[in-house]
DNA sequence: CGCCGCGAAATCGTATATCATCCGAGATAC
DNA sequence: GTATCTCGGATGATATACGATTTCGCGGCG
C-alpha cells in the first residue's frame, strides 16, 4: 500500500505534493484541530497556486482519514469519535505485536543492543520527566523492533497507526503518571522475549501477544485515567 | 479510515465519484491488467467529461493501492511483485483473525445459525465443485463472523483485505484442489470456538488465532501447490 | 413572536487553455 | 555501423473561467 510521491527527477516538487506537506504537517501538529474547515481558496492562495492542486491533496488527505469531505460543502479535518483513541490504539497493537513477531527473527544483535540502550535512556528520562522526549524515544525504541518487518503492508499499518497516534494524542505517558515505569519495564520483557525467540526458546506468538499486550495495558491504562477523571470532575 | 463518499443529495454522483467507480469496477474484475497506463485524456473520452475529475479518481486510487503514479509520466495499475498475494493474504489472516474474535461476542444465535446454513451449501458445492461459487460463499460465511466486529478500523482493514483478494486471485480454491474440503471443515470448527467463547468455554484468543490459522492454510497450500508446480514445469 | 420563502454570498465542480516534461524517432557526425 | 544529438509528438501539471449547489441571513406573513 505504500503511496508513490510523484517525485520528478530534478530536485522540484508538484505543487499538489507541497500542499499534501502543507495541510499534514498543520494536522499533524495540532495547529489545524479537527473541524477545522479547510477552504481550497485560502489555502490556495496561502500556498500561492491555483486551487486544483489543493483539491488533490485534499483528496488524498481523506482517502487517508485525516480529512472528511462533503460535496459542495467542503473539508475540514477529521472529526474524532471519542472512541477514536481507543480502536486506533487497538488496531496498532494488533499490527504492532504482528510486525514485532515476524521482525524478530531478523534483528542483529547490535540492533537489540541498540534498543536496549534506547531503553536505557527512557529509563534515566523517569526522574525529570519530560513526556515528549520519553514518547519520541518510545517510538525509536518500537521502531528499531518493528522496521525489519518482511511485510511491507503489515509494517504500512504499523507506520500509519504511529502517525495517527501522534494526531490523536502527542502522549499518552503525560495522562497516565504510572505508565511510564511500567512501561521501560515491559520493554525489557519483550527484548528478553526477542532473545529467547532467537535461541529458540520462546514462540512467535509469544513475542506478538507480549507486544500486543504491552500496547494494550497503555490504552487500558489511559482508558481507566479518563474514567476515573470523568467521575470526579464530572465533566461533561 | 472510511472514506467519504461525497454524496450530493438529490441522487447524482460527482464527475470524479463515476471516474473512481469506473476505474475501480475495471482493475477489479482483471480488465485492465498490472501494468496497464491510464491515460487520463483516453479515459476522459471514454467517461465523457474533462480530465480534471479523471485525475482526482486516479489520486484516489494511488492512495489505496491499486494505481502507481509517476511524475509527468502518467499512472498504470500496480504491479505485483510475486510477494504480494503472500502478503495481502498474511495481513488478511491477521486482521481477520482479529476481527473475528472481536466479533464472536457479538453474534446472536441467528447468525451463527445462518453461518452454518452457509457452510452446509459449501459443503453441497464439494461435489459439483465450481470455484468462483464456492469463494462467493466463503466471503458470505467469513463476513457474518467479521462483520459485527465494533472496531471500524480492523474492519475497514478486513474488507480492504478481502477486496484485495479478489483483485489479486479470484479464487485460491481452483488452484489447490483439495483445500476446500478442509476449508469446509475448519469453518465448522471456528463456529464451535466462537459457541463455546460464548458458553466462556474459550478465549478469545483462540478464536482468533483458529481464524488466523484458517487463513494461512489456505495460504500455505497455494504456496506449497505453486512451488510443486513450478519445479515441476520449470516455468520462468 | 416565530416560521417560511427568497435571494445573495460562499464554495465547490468542471471545462478549457496553456505550459512543462518526457520519450522516442530520425538525422548527423564520427 | 554506431553513437549521440535534436526535434516533435504525447502526456501530464497547472491556471483561469464559468456554472452549479449549498448555506444562511433577511424580510414578510401568519
Amino acid at each position: 500500500m505504500s503511496v508513490t510521491t510523484g517525485a520528478p527527477a530534478g530536485g522540484t516538487v508538484s505543487k499538489s505534493q507541497r500542499a499534501y506537506a502543507y495541510l499534514r504537517e498543520r494536522i499533524e501538529d495540532g495547529r489545524f484541530v479537527p473541524g477545522y474547515r479547510l477552504v481550497l481558496a485560502q489555502l490556495a492562495g496561502e500556498l500561492d497556486m491555483s486551487v486544483v492542486p489543493v483539491r488533490e491533496a485534499i483528496r488524498r488527505l481523506e482517502a487517508e482519514g485525516l480529512v472528511t469531505f462533503e460535496r459542495n460543502v467542503g473539508a475540514q479535518v477529521a472529526l474524532l469519535k471519542e472512541t477514536e483513541y481507543q480502536h486506533t490504539m487497538e488496531t496498532l497493537a494488533l499490527v504492532e505485536g504482528f510486525a514485532t513477531a515476524l521482525s524478530a527473527p531478523h534483528l542483529s544483535a547490535a540492533q537489540l543492543d541498540a534498543a536496549r540502550a534506547v531503553n536505557e535512556r527512557m529509563h534515566g528520562c523517569l526522574a525529570d520527566f519530560d513526556p515528549h522526549r520519553f514518547t519520541e524515544l518510545n517510538l525509536e525504541f518500537h521502531a528499531v523492533l518493528f522496521e525489519p518487518c518482511p511485510n511491507p503492508h503489515v509494517l504500512d499499518l504499523v507506520r500509519r497507526g504511529w502517525r495517527r497516534m501522534t494526531v490523536l494524542r502527542d502522549s499518552s505517558f503525560s495522562f497516565v503518571p504510572g505508565r511510564a515505569r511500567e512501561s521501560v519495564a515491559e520493554h525489557d520483557r519483550i527484548l528478553d522475549l526477542v532473545a529467547a525467540l532467537q535461541a529458540g526458546t520462546a514462540t512467535a506468538t509469544d513475542v506478538e501477544l507480549a507486544a500486543r499486550r504491552h500496547r494494550t495495558a497503555t490504552l487500558d491504562a489511559v482508558l481507566a485515567f479518563q474514567e476515573q477523571h470523568r467521575s470526579h470532575t464530572q465533566e461533561k
